[in-house]
DNA sequence: AAAATTAATTAAACAACGTTTAATTATGGG
DNA sequence: CCCATAATTAAACGTTGTTTAATTAATTTT
């Protein structure tokens, strides 16, 4: 059969991109095929090359998502109010809350390097700034007379730290220790640094 | 041709981790293949799963190499005297330096998920507790009257935090910013931290 | 309404992959 | 010299990403 046209080209698309979320979530990234995506939404391959440029395209459109996603909740979760501080650190707790919610899928956004050309598409780039720039509105207010550019690089720092310690406790290289004690490594790290950045000490 | 004994197990062995050492240094994990490597060393693929169990197994063993490269680099870098403080400086310098030097054999340590069983061998976890003993090592001198556990959470905080750091710029992810600046990322997680954690500022 | 065009979909092919199997072939001891 | 042993390979299997040509349904034209 040909031109069925039971779904729009948009409808496969997305149809494609949960397929890959459920079969990532379940098997992790090395569980995925072209194939195994194809016949979860009941087409063939060549249906799937229709859409996607290929397999890599169609995982930097699942890991474009999966930021949305992240950055969405890492929104929520800081709210407007409250102590500076307090709002950094439920970011960061945030954060690991993603990671662990969906350790598959999380790890697929940074595991994943682009084949060919080797560079990421500009909007892929942006949504990465995004979630940087939330560290920065929440680190402005308390970082004194430091200039944006200081500013910028310790959100850097920061995210990277806290992205670092989840990155190796999912992939248990964390020396023995445990996933459990992530959000504890996580707190370590953000309170001593912001004891070093702003100069004071926290009640 | 059959038992030729050109060479002898162990030797087959180590031309094999050569061989995929220089791949995966040149092409990336994603270059690397069985057949390659037994091409590069001049056999047949049969040879190689009589000496390694599969493929993964090869890597991991690849992988404990680089890991024991990396020890070594740190701890020469590391020194025995000096300011305690710089002291974990140079060892945070020199991580970096490795990730830059050698990216693609050092991203495959920690990109690589075991597949069956999913447990990573025991010798193989005492590799990365050595490093993180290092950093404990050059923080103990200045943690004043912390708790030995205090330490080890602080050594695996600040070290998930550089290595955090090197991921995301090797990966491309750090919002803009470039490879250049890792080491004045890591500088100030460092400096932050080490202020927040001492209590005291550097002079 | 029938025919011709267009486009969606598939089946089949390709080369490469990890891994296993059976068949070879060189070496050692009798 | 022959036989058993063990090293090595060739070939096979199932799966992978991707491309190709063929098929078929819908749309347009006559």
């Amino acid at each position: 059969m040909a031109r069925r046209s039971d779904h729009s080209r948009d409808e496969i698309r997305e149809m494609a991109l949960s397929a890959v979320e459920e079969l990532v979530s379940k098997k992790g990234y090395e569980g995925l095929s072209a194939r195994k995506v194809a016949a979860a939404i009941g087409y063939t391959v060549g249906t799937l090359y229709l859409v996607f440029e290929n397999l890599d395209d169609l995982v930097v459109q699942v890991n474009a998502r999966t930021l949305d996603r992240l950055n969405l909740q890492m929104m929520e979760a800081v709210g407007e109010i409250g102590d500076d501080r307090q709002r950094l650190m439920s970011l960061g707790q945030s954060y690991i809350r993603f990671a662990e919610e969906d350790p598959h899928l999380w790890e697929m956004v940074f595991k994943h390097r682009v084949p060919r050309n080797g560079q990421l598409p500009a909007w892929y780039q942006e949504k990465v700034s995004r979630m940087f720039a939330q560290v920065e509105r929440c680190l402005k207010p308390i970082a004194g007379h430091k200039t944006p550019g200081e500013i910028a690089q310790a959100a850097r720092a920061l995210w990277g730290g806290v992205h670092g310690i989840c990155i190796l406790a999912v992939t248990g290289k964390l020396g023995g220790v445990g996933v459990e004690s992530v959000p504890d490594l996580a707190e370590s790290l953000l309170i001593n640094y912001l004891d070093g950045f702003t100069g004071s000490r926290n009640p």
